[in-house]
DNA sequence: GACATTTCCGTACCGCGGGTACAGTTGGAG
DNA sequence: CTCCAACTGTACCCGCGGTACGGAAATGTC
């Protein structure tokens, strides 16, 4: 009964892995399932198709996703009552992150995907935008508790600075994986920051109550 | 003799358009050879393989992006004297290119690649890099020039800024694709633009003379 | 324990697309 | 007319996504 539930696991871990490392149209299924040690019928038996793997892969992706940012930033907001401190922090510690992966990031496997659209069907894309959204959401949520405190010094849409960190972390992802060199996507986050401090910030009167510390050049823990 | 020059350059044209619009793994051999008029064994004499045809593609698309960013900073520069003003102008008529494309911009052929990168061999994917490299050495020249005369506000590195244009690029024209919305891509470049605004634009006092004027809201030709 | 049912996986095959082999055609130079 | 070179067409191979179908092993029912 749930030996089928083991061999279905087995099969996305593989092709995780493969897809992250090769690209999702690179990703033979022959390939899979030699390595998960089963025949073809045994893939077709859990999934109908190659879409419905790219689905059952996103959606995993996406989940794990979701759980690392909340929980980088439960953590950093534990570190700073201050929003804005919280919210460096938090990108601070994403750069590390990011920049800690042996090898550099797998891969975006939601951009992965997004560049092979037309192998896919709208489930797998939509699911793809909802993604995007909600991590937009997530941010915009946090800048706007920010905004509330420092108003920012430019006048910009503070849904389109949230979806930059996801622009940001993407074509980060293409710098390191084109260049060879990981340490481009921490930079680029780090650079994020640096304008998120920039916007935010208040230019040394502004300080509300309770505010910024005057040292906040590099307040994030290292 | 002049024929098969023809000939070639049609296919070319034809797999840039179906490349462009559905990815290059879901671009068939087959298709392009039948709305280019010829058959396989002819595509074959053009091009060794499908890498080949990856390579040309991607120098074409190359050159033709230079291009373009050329013609868009020498205007710029036309329009401004002040470093930091064309910089700013070009950025803005950046976006508005970047907007105005119907049915929002094709899609970057090289992140297309760069996810497919298992598909071609090291020249294509160096090629890649180079190309990369050569933007982002172009933006820092004119970053640096700037910061000469406007001092950043905070310390960063000027490659970091520089390759961050081609993140968001990237990054935004992901965006696009997976919400559907063109606009999203200006959007970002705009972003940058007040990033790099924030960057270099003096607070209040430091402007130097001939410089920044007051009203720099929206300074860019419109 | 016999029996059917569901779960799970193997074998054989199809169609499509990348790629090859090779034959044929066109056109210019001698 | 002949020969060479540039160019194109036909027939085929093979890997891969996907299907048809069948068999074994676990599970429920009496």
């Amino acid at each position: 009964m749930r030996k089928g539930e083991a061999t279905r696991e087995r099969i996305l871990e593989v092709a995780e892995a493969s897809v992250l490392a090769k690209g999702f149209g690179a990703t033979s299924i022959e390939e899979v399932i030699t390595e998960a040690g089963i025949t073809k019928s045994g893939f077709f038996y859990h999934f109908r198709d190659k879409n419905e793997l790219a689905h059952e892969l996103l959606r995993r992706y996406i989940a794990e996703d979701h759980r690392i940012l909340d929980e980088l930033f439960g953590r950093a907001a534990n570190l700073s009552d201050e929003p804005l401190q919280a919210f460096l922090i938090a990108l601070k510690m994403l750069a590390d992150l990011m920049g800690d992966l042996p090898g550099g990031h797998p891969g975006c496997m939601i951009a992965s995907i997004c560049y092979q659209e037309r192998l896919f069907d709208r489930r797998v894309v939509t699911l793809n935008r909802e993604a995007i959204e909600s991590v937009n959401a997530r941010v915009l949520a946090h800048l706007e508790t920010i905004a509330a405190v420092h108003p920012p010094r430019e006048p910009v849409d503070l849904a389109v600075v949230a979806e930059m960190l996801s622009c940001i972390i993407d074509g980060g992802i293409i710098m390191a994986k084109v260049t060879g060199d990981p340490a481009r996507l921490a930079y680029q986050i780090l650079a994020y920051r640096a304008f998120v401090k920039m916007l935010f910030a208040a230019p040394a009167r502004d300080i509300p109550p309770g505010g910024v510390p005057s040292r906040q050049s590099s307040p994030a823990a290292g």
